[in-house]
DNA sequence: GGGGCTTAGTTGCTAACGCAACTACCCGCG
DNA sequence: CGCGGGTAGTTGCGTTAGCAACTAAGCCCC
């Protein structure tokens, strides 16, 4: 195990002027925003066109579809999808619009809501989730092995974790299992 | 209408195949997502208290701040922002009322535009760029040894690369050197 | 059991983005 | 010269996002 830290502290760079910034960690975050801006826009494309979805409502709707039962609270949504809780409102009522989606009070707690997916939405899923894989597989075997994606996803993972404390449920994880009421 | 209705029986899941899906991948990416936009959180916030900064102003200003000249043209800095051309064009809009970059007419074509920096860009470029460096010390090295940030680097260097075509300046690579007219 | 604090979710407002249509300019060809 | 086609950048329009203020409901404590 190499020494993980430089001698120096940070910013050991040049005391000011860019160009000769020590890059490095610049590099790394332009890249991971590069990176997923980058798959952003090409799932984008493919989701829109296969199902009709953003990438944004595809993101919920994964996370009702995988979920025993399909349905969530909407904070539960908000916290897994890294919207604001206005900003997931928003996007269910979309879907609540195009009929992906229902909303369904939640009997223990008057002040909560469920979003459930529909008959429908589930039938857009069943079709919608294997293009989606099959084009991630396509895209990723196009660029790293298998180790890599692994390697990838571990540090990934840490990033993240450590970011927004392993505590939120996380990305696309093994279902979590929860989503139901029964929570106090 | 009346019958969006619910999948019944709180199991369903069965038809899908999800939550058995080979997740891996759906993870890999969700993982991408979700530490960009972790970042992007953070930095964000430090950037909008340390200089009044947007994530996004910052990353235009620094590609002029380091562009020899501290001039780019239009098209060059919305390919290097993953920007689309109008974005970047409301986006040195803002930088122009803020005082911090000016527009400037390409004398060899004057179909076109150099962005650049003035005095008093540069002058919160010098303060920002270090303390974002040092900001950005402070995240990863909470969370990647060197080695690991730079396998994370060459794993998404890879994969960016693939998604832009390697044509693209990229990131925040050492300064391509270019940015200057006489390009044809 | 009625204040007062907290939590869940929604709504008003505004900022930022992309797409597509548009303008201005360059260039090559007759 | 001037016409057609292509490129650089901007603008109109619609969409989506977050923040902050709000409503409604739960909960603690006296």
């Amino acid at each position: 195990m190499a020494d993980h830290h430089l001698p120096e502290g940070p910013q050991s760079g040049s005391a000011l002027n860019i160009g000769v910034v020590d890059d490095r960690r610049l590099t790394l975050v332009g890249l991971i925003f590069e990176s997923a801006a980058g798959l952003r826009q090409v799932f984008e494309r493919r989701l829109e066109s296969n199902a009709g979805l953003t990438n944004q409502s595809f993101d919920v709707l994964i996370r009702l579809a995988r979920t025993p039962g399909n349905r969530l609270r909407m904070s539960e949504l908000a916290a897994q999808t890294t919207l604001s809780p206005s900003g997931l409102t928003r996007s269910v009522d979309r879907l609540e619009d195009t009929g992906l989606v229902v909303r369904e009070t939640c009997p223990e707690d008057r002040r909560g809501a469920f979003a459930v997916l529909t008959v429908e939405g589930k039938t857009v899923m069943d079709e919608a989730i294997p293009h989606h894989v099959a084009h991630i597989d396509e895209v990723l075997h196009g660029v790293l092995t298998l180790d890599e994606e692994h390697s990838l996803e571990l540090l990934l993972r840490k990033l993240r974790d450590y970011l927004f404390g392993s505590e939120t449920p996380c990305a696309m994880d093994p279902v979590s299992g929860d989503g139901c009421p029964t929570e106090q």
